[in-house]
Formats: C-alpha cells, sequence, structure tokens
DNA sequence: CAGGCTTATTAGCTAAGCTAACTATTGTGA
DNA sequence: TCACAATAGTTAGCTTAGCTAATAAGCCTG
C-alpha cells in the first residue's frame, strides 16, 4: 500500500499533515472564551501539577515576563491560584483552580467532539495505523 | 500491539500527540527571521498560486485587516509582489516573487533536518506506520 | 555578612489578531 | 440610466502575546 519512501520525504509529507490537522483542530472555538495561549499554560499546569511560574515559563517555551501576563490573566478569571512557596520566598506556586480543571473538561469535550467525528468516517484499520502512529508521534515530539 | 481503544479516546490521544509533535517543529527558527503569521500566508500563496487578499485571507482564517497587515511586511520584504486585478478594479493580485520562493525552500529544508533526525531513529516498520498516518491525518484535515 | 545569583515583576517595545468605519469600484433594479 | 446596494481593500483603534532591559526581593556562599 504504502510505497517506501526515504525519510527526508516522509519528513515532508508528515509536517505538511500536522500542520493542516493542527490549525483545524485549533479552529474549533473554545468554550470559556479563553485564547490558545492561556489555555495551553492551564493545560500544562493540570498536566504536570503546580509548580513556579519560571517552570511554566519553560514548560511553554515562553519568557518569564511573558509567563507573569498570562498567569495574571489566569488569575482574574478564577482559573489559576498562586500561593507563596513553603520555603523560599522568592518564588511562587501556580495551580490550577477547581474552576479551572472544569473548563479544560469542557474545551477538550468540545474539541475531540470534531475531530471523534472525522475519525469515525475511517475504517478499523485505519484508525488503528492512527492509534500506533499517536504513540509514535509523542516519542519523536519528546526526543 | 495497539489495543483498540473507543475512537474519542483515540482522538484525545491523537490531538495531543499532533499538539506537541507542532509545537516542537515550530520551535525550529526559520532562517530569515520571518514570523510563523507571515511564513504560513507566504507558503500558501506559493501552494496555490496567486490570489487576493480576500481569498488569502479566508484561506489563512484570519479578517482582511489582518491580512493587509500580514501582506504589508511580506512585501515590505520583497517576498510578495502585488498587481492590479485585470478585469475587477477593486481587487488586487498577490504573488509570491522569486526571493520568497527561495525563502520557503530555505525555511523548509531546515525544518525538516530536525524532523528527518528523528525519524531516522524510528524503525523501517515504525517510518512505514507514520507514512500511512500521514496520509490519513491530511484526509482527516481536509474533511 | 557583603556581594553575587535566582525569582518574579514592571516598563516599554513589536507583531498579530479583532471590529468599526471609510473609500472606491462593481453590479443591479426601478 | 442611474441611484443605491454590495464587494474589496484599507485605516483607525483596540487587546493579546511575545520579547529585552531594568528593578526589587530573597537566597546563598566565601
Amino acid at each position: 500500500m504504502a510505497e517506501r519512501v526515504p525519510t527526508s520525504q516522509l519528513a515532508v509529507v508528515l509536517r505538511d499533515a500536522i500542520t493542516r490537522l493542527n490549525r483545524r483542530v485549533r479552529q474549533t472555538r473554545p468554550v470559556g472564551d479563553i485564547t490558545v495561549t492561556q489555555l495551553s499554560a492551564l493545560a500544562s499546569l493540570e498536566l504536570a501539577g503546580a509548580m513556579s511560574p519560571r517552570e511554566l515559563a519553560d514548560t511553554e517555551r515562553v519568557r518569564p515576563p511573558t509567563m507573569t501576563k498570562i498567569v495574571a490573566k489566569l488569575e482574574a478569571r478564577g482559573l489559576v491560584q498562586r500561593s507563596p512557596h513553603p520555603t523560599d520566598g522568592r518564588q511562587v506556586v501556580l495551580a490550577a483552580t477547581a474552576k479551572g480543571r472544569e473548563l479544560l473538561r469542557q474545551i477538550e469535550r468540545a474539541r475531540d467532539e470534531w475531530l471523534t467525528q472525522r475519525l469515525a468516517e475511517l475504517t478499523a484499520a485505519e484508525r488503528d495505523v492512527l492509534q500506533r502512529a499517536a504513540e509514535l508521534l509523542r516519542r519523536v515530539a519528546r526526543g
């Protein structure tokens, strides 16, 4: 079925496919009027647990001043809570609030609904390919 | 190997994998100091051929005033050229210049270099899975 | 315990997105 | 035909998101 092609050519095809699908997924407008940047930070906080602004900035690949702004907005919406670090007086500990976690769940559902419908149109064998691919893609991204 | 899971769960896993890999790919800094937004518009122009600002705005899913700014910057860099529409006096025709196309090729090479190296670390069978997946992903994105 | 590192914020800039409002052109219907 | 609606593009003015440089506060070490 799939002809064997050079790895470099696979890279081109794969990047193109991922870029396009990512745009489509992002076009599903979020539920709670939250921006993509804010959502991503909130999701990281929920996924990896409480952390400092510095760590969150590193996770999101932005600079600390940028994260200061993002966190300020999330806090103003009551989605994130900040508390003092138990031992280090400089640091701040950020954590998603119950409201923040609830919003995340709502948005994930809305996004995945679109994708789920699309995937349902494929055959079981095709979904199987995608499932194995998903694991590989995560590994590639992590590497 | 891959256990059969519900389609909705596949959607979650797949979206997550794609989001992460997309971030990684984007982190590869472009060659010519061009922004992601500008690059995307330029790539669309190259891919789909000459079109009006309106059409390009629709393609990129932004509003016309936003595209006005993006095009202005691309034009200032000599990457895009604008010419009058042959019959409709209101419209403008946008096209990538030779310089713009050359920049696109450079950037694509740089990006894919990173991904190619990662893919080279997989087995041939795993690359085969990804190749079939890429085709499916494009189809899903198009749908 | 003085001076240097780390954490976080503030200030000030650019880019990217939006809506509303404007100009110019095209098309249309009485 | 021509007044008027629709369309294309831009301008004005706003918010968000990103950056660097500078500042303030706390920690650590010689």
